[in-house]
DNA sequence: ATGGCACCACGATGGTGA
């Protein structure tokens, strides 16, 4: 099990006074979230990228792993502690971390739900959320309302934790883009999923609890997605989607000073069909 | 408009994803 980052981890910066919660922890911290598209195929995707980005807190989604069949010694090997909710074929969400995981909560005490889509914890003085909001497949199906009333779900169980937590935190695969500039052919994609209206207005009313996009904090180069088809050579031609953010409440957006999406990832061998989007929190 | 591609549970193809 992993104690510390120890003599050959990054030094440690003391916080001066008015910031205990986040004295024992290294500044700034990195929190990460990768939908990796089966943990059981990926793993080995995951930690290579973990050694190259050693991130604080890494969410993932889609682990299709019941949870007796989670590589929780690999993880650990790796420097993270983990927490886990898996299920057989479908979903699966997981939160590794560098620092201690405490009050670990799986689902939706608001919205009862048979599918393995949330957990979250306290690292570090904060309140991670890790989210997969279900796809919905298309407007006026079954699993379209499924995600739509899972999103009412996610807003009143977002607004109590929001009460209990001012730094917090919800990275995930929302599948949702927010805004025309995250599709790449927004003419394309008009009333299809992850972009009609209704989604857009459910993560809008999300965001309006006082959560802001990360990726949206700074100046960001045009045409930048977290998601490509695996189909038609959609990465090689950047026909994609921005559908997995990292939402932060005030008291993390004002530490928040960098976003990115790294996409490299994505040229990998057998790789996700997800990018993993990283923000960093300064003291 | 459809299918393309990938993963999973199967033990052939169908469900699901995005």
């Amino acid at each position: 099990m992993h104690e510390s980052d120890g003599a050959a981890g990054p030094p440690l910066v003391l916080q001066t006074v008015y910031d205990a919660a986040f004295a024992t922890y290294p500044v700034p911290m990195k929190i990460a979230t990768w939908n990796v598209n089966s943990l059981k195929v990926r793993l080995q995707h995951l930690l290579t990228w973990l050694e190259a980005n050693p991130v604080d807190v890494l969410c993932i989604q889609e682990t299709k792993l019941t949870d007796d069949k989670f590589p929780l010694a690999e993880i650990n090997a790796a420097g993270y502690h983990v927490v886990f909710a898996g299920q057989k074929t479908y979903n699966g969400v997981a939160i590794l971390s560098k620092h201690p995981i405490e009050d670990v909560l799986i689902g939706n005490p608001h919205f009862e739900d048979e599918q393995q889509r949330l957990i979250a914890a306290t690292i570090a003085g904060m309140r991670i959320i890790c989210a997969y909001v279900v796809n919905g497949q298309e407007i006026g199906s079954d699993k379209f309302a499924y995600k739509m009333a899972w999103l009412e779900g996610l807003h009143t169980w977002v607004t109590e934790e929001m009460r209990r937590h001012p730094a917090l935190a919800v990275l995930g695969d929302y599948n949702i883009a927010p805004e025309a500039r995250d599709v790449h052919e927004p003419s394309e994609w008009e009333n299809h999923i992850h972009f009609t209206a209704p989604e857009r207005a459910a993560l809008a009313a999300l965001m309006e609890l006082g959560l802001q996009d990360a990726f949206r904090l700074f100046e960001q180069p045009d045409k930048q997605y977290s998601w490509w088809d695996y189909r038609n050579l959609a990465f090689r031609r950047n026909r994609g989607l921005r559908i997995d953010h990292i939402l932060l409440t005030e008291a993390l957006a004002k530490r928040c000073t960098a976003c990115h999406i790294d996409r490299d990832t994505r040229k990998w061998e057998q790789p996700s069909d997800h990018a993993p989007v990283v923000a960093t929190l300064a003291d």
